[in-house]
DNA sequence: CGCTCTCTTGATAGACTTCAATGTTAGTGG
DNA sequence: CCACTAACATTGAAGTCTATCAAGAGAGCG
């Protein structure tokens, strides 16, 4: 187990590990950097996320791993992974299945960043979080707590910082959602999703 | 094993096939639509590649595969490919890497669409396929076929196709590659790779 | 208290979209 | 062989979106 402060990297891009991490407590967001420094966020990860499954079977890994808030990340060794699903051959499919899932939200982002316009962009990310949260039981009550700076929240969307600030001020004007410091309430949740574009098929949650 | 014309679909969103595909021949693509029809393409696949394999352990389709040239594409039934991996276990974690390989991608996809500028995303586009390409001995020389429209050219890097028009233009200005038709030579393969920011680590090819 | 980080605002420049029109090419049927 | 069509590529102009630069306000921290 390890304890990070925020803003702290937990693996960098170029590394081998030799173990995946779980995040036990805290946000943890991946990213990618280009050499002038242009950050771009490609998902973002909660208590009980795995976010670098895919190093058990690509031996360097291809973007840096961080933590947003203070956390506790548990590491496991891949050889006690590798052990335990050998043990237990019916788990190499769950976790192939989370790695598939995380590909399919990959694929949503896209979307999203490419073609939905930057307020649809945050509305439908604020819809995912929401969604995201409340399947795990933490959310509920339509608000939630999302610890990330608008200049994360900009290197999610691929805009400014300066223009994440308007994006987050156009959408508080719509009264969809109010969103002060970290804490998100959904004020009309069929409105939201609707305003978004959301559809939560490509979460792949199971009942 | 199904034949194609170009511009149809294999598989669409909300679909839950029975079968993955192989592309045996022609060129396959992956993409969502938004309601108004604004189109993300997030993949381009060549022959050899599985674009679905995802779906045999997610069963509804998040997304469209579409032939981008008229395709021969291999339909294995998941039945049969889950009785495979029972005889051959090996071969679930190469099929696992390389749906990991594909989020990998996804990755860089997305840093592309949100962070590089839309020259420096066509580069680094180009080199990405000619690395593929030649990994899997289907160019040399610095040449290849390319078969998409600038049409799909502008829904994969997430811009207007009069835009994706410009670029590249701009992009042929600037003398490190020619694309005429349906044909691509890089002029200046170190030229072009420092442009785009292109290094392959993302697409984890093997000796 | 001074420092840093974040959020906010305004002004200006640049990137990109949209609309509209035209050129080009390949295919189709007469 | 030619007219016709459809798909694709290209160009220009106008307007919108977004980045960049610059500055200031507020909150938290040592």
């Amino acid at each position: 187990v390890r304890t990070l402060p925020a803003r702290q990297d937990i693996a960098r891009e170029g590394e081998r590990p030799d173990a995946c991490c779980v995040v036990v407590d805290g946000w943890v967001c991946r990213y990618k950097l280009l050499e002038d420094g242009r950050r771009q966020i490609f998902s973002l990860h909660v208590p009980g996320d795995t976010p670098d499954l895919q190093s058990l079977h690509l031996p360097v890994l291809d973007h840096s791993v961080c933590a947003i808030t203070p956390t506790i990340a548990g590491m496991i060794p891949h050889e006690s992974l590798r052990e335990t699903i050998r043990a237990f051959p019916e788990l190499a499919e769950l976790l192939w299945r989370d790695t598939l899932v995380d590909a399919g939200i990959f694929r949503e982002w896209m979307l999203g960043i490419g073609r939905r316009s930057s307020e649809e962009h945050v509305a439908h990310l604020i819809c995912e979080l929401y969604a995201k949260l409340h399947a795990i039981g933490q959310a509920s009550s339509l608000q939630f707590t999302l610890p990330i700076t608008q200049i994360d929240l900009a290197d999610i969307i691929g805009v400014s910082d300066v223009h994440a600030n308007r994006i987050v001020q156009a959408l508080r004007r719509t009264g969809l959602i109010v969103w002060e410091g970290r804490q998100v309430e959904i004020k009309d949740w069929a409105g939201l999703k609707r305003f978004g574009g959301f559809d939560q098929t490509y979460l792949h949650l199971r009942a």
